[in-house]
DNA sequence: CTGTTAGCGCCTTCAA
DNA sequence: TTGAAGGCGCTAACAG
């Protein structure tokens, strides 16, 4: 009621709300905390106490006693690709439920950024996700000797053993090319995606492995952004290909873009295809043909995985998650050969 | 070099550098993090034994003896709109400067959520933004009170003193609005934006004030999402506007891929207009007239606000930010009445 | 059920 | 320069 204004309101710490309340720091914690039953007229002072002071428990101390951060680290390459974001609200959602916060770091692609946020980042975090991290694999490895539990989101690299969870690329894409067989595409462009990027490699493969059934592939450099489709779209149809499959959607629109510009329709002069199925991919005109990449459960699942290693220490690596085609309006028979 | 390799590598912490080093923690400490000199054979020592046991300083420890975090919070009411990763991709760059890390939470524009983030976060930060936050005016108020020093982004509350940092939308709409009003356009609908937020009230003031221009406007509540532009499209015609404002680029996006299903062609039959300038903007077919409001910058005023508070307790509020039109291919001459 | 007390790991005077 | 020692604020035995 007659809540005192302080003026100077210095840090208020466990003690001014123990000898506000009377009681012993170990009372004030012990409600404040739940942790165990105290009596209800002692409580309630504590509370009102603590209400009237507005005392907020000093995180770092609490983390020190306690030895855990209650925070998890998660650094992405690009926060701008709404690939992104997507996973992360997966992985915070179920994160809060354990009462974890969420930093995360944006690497914006760069190896050398990443590496030194996994090192500042350590100190702070129970453990670390990292998504399509792109360090080279020497220091992936190393990674292994890390002090806090890390999982990694779409990198698998063969004899580095650093928990990961990933999504089934040559799978995916592998279907994705037998939909353009089957509509009669024989020549292709593949605008490739960002370098040091695990998915970009299980991509080209599924597309090289589709050459025994007939699929004739050129690949372009590109990137992973609008720009770099729109800017490459001349260079993927200097082969005269009847489809061009963009690394992600965000390629694909640039394409779809750049196309229209120039006049050539979709998909009756062009098949395009994409990959994440990011929103934009069914509301583009035309909408896009793409592999729905679950980025909700992927951020879940990895959030479980690494959860599970912090407590136990075990790393059961999680079966690896399924992405599915979405045919839209991209894709049509190849046009005849003029 | 014989880097022992320790099979049970339990917590080393600064005494069990010192141990090895043979010198004191204090002389560890010093060395590490460089506050005073000390000699360089010692320094060696404790340089190569840190290396060697992979020592890594507790941060919580470190918070609680010089009583700060370096870290900072967000909270965004959405990761999924692409303009929000861009304001934290501004604030993040800037932050780490000064060692800063960027605690990231998404309030799902949940009000209440918001105000519980709030809470979860200020023990764990030393400083806090808000980017357009959709609490009500009272929980906003309260926040004035909070310990940890608070500057919130695009909203400005009359008689609510925390400091803020906002783009200048009025200004902007009422230029859009310009816009339209030139090229003939008398009869528009507005798609509203998401409850509570502060740029909806604002860009909703500029358009009911250019009706002394002659804008008549009939006013449509739908929300952020480029679902939503797409849902209400059909609803934003029946007054039969000859052009659509829409609360921002996602939601003209959704409006031009009805628009075109049915027909509707951008801009001969119909102007469309958003708000935002994210990266679809310039890329869509047609490209869309919006106003650029600037994300980075935002980001990074924001920061700087925030750490000029947190040093010296000052709140000085920058300037508001002024938000440029970008006239693109989705306006033109409004169609002559038939 | 409650209070006392010993750390958690580090920084930082204060003497030496 | 260096080392010893006292906190930082909180939790978790351990007594009572």
């Amino acid at each position: 009621m007659t809540a005192k204004v302080k003026k100077r309101d210095a840090k208020v710490t466990i003690h001014t709300v123990a000898k506000q309340a009377n009681v012993s720091i170990a009372t004030v914690s012990r409600v404040l905390s739940g942790s165990s039953t105290v009596r209800k007229d002692l409580a309630d002072r504590v509370i009102a106490a603590a209400e009237e002071l507005s005392y907020v428990p000093s995180a770092s101390a609490q983390n020190l006693a306690i030895g855990k951060t209650l925070t998890l680290g998660v650094i992405v390459p690009d926060l701008s690709n709404p690939y992104f974001p997507r996973v992360i609200k997966g992985i915070e959602k179920k994160a809060k439920e354990s009462d974890y916060t969420t930093i995360i770091a944006d690497s914006e692609g760069d190896a050398a950024a990443e590496l030194s946020m996994v090192n500042r980042l350590s100190s702070k975090v129970d453990g670390l996700i990292l998504i399509s991290p792109r360090m080279d694999k020497v220091d992936f490895k190393n990674l292994e000797n890390s002090k806090v539990p890390i999982v990694v989101l779409n990198r698998i690299d063969s004899g580095v053993g650093i928990t990961n969870v990933s999504v089934d690329n040559f799978s995916a894409m592998s279907e994705l090319c037998g939909l353009l067989l089957t509509l009669g595409h024989k020549k292709v462009s593949f605008l490739n995606g960002p370098e040091g990027s695990w998915q970009r490699e299980e991509r080209k493969r599924a597309i090289s492995n589709s050459e025994k059934y007939g699929l004739e592939s050129v690949t372009i450099e590109a990137g992973g952004t609008i720009q770099s489709g729109y800017e490459n779209f001349e260079l993927a149809m200097e082969s005269k290909p009847t489809a061009i499959i963009c690394f992600n959607d965000l390629v694909a629109y640039g394409v779809i873009t750049r196309a229209k510009e120039l006049g050539i329709r979709i998909p009756q002069d062009l098949s395009v295809t994409g990959f994440d199925d990011i929103e934009f991919a069914q509301y583009s005109s035309p909408s896009l043909t793409t592999i729905q990449s679950p980025q909700g459960p992927l951020g879940i699942i990895g959030w479980e995985t690494l959860f599970e290693k912090m407590q136990t220490g075990n790393s059961v690596t999680a079966p690896t998650i399924k992405a599915t085609m979405i045919v839209r309006e991209s894709t049509g028979p190849a046009k005849s050969q003029d």
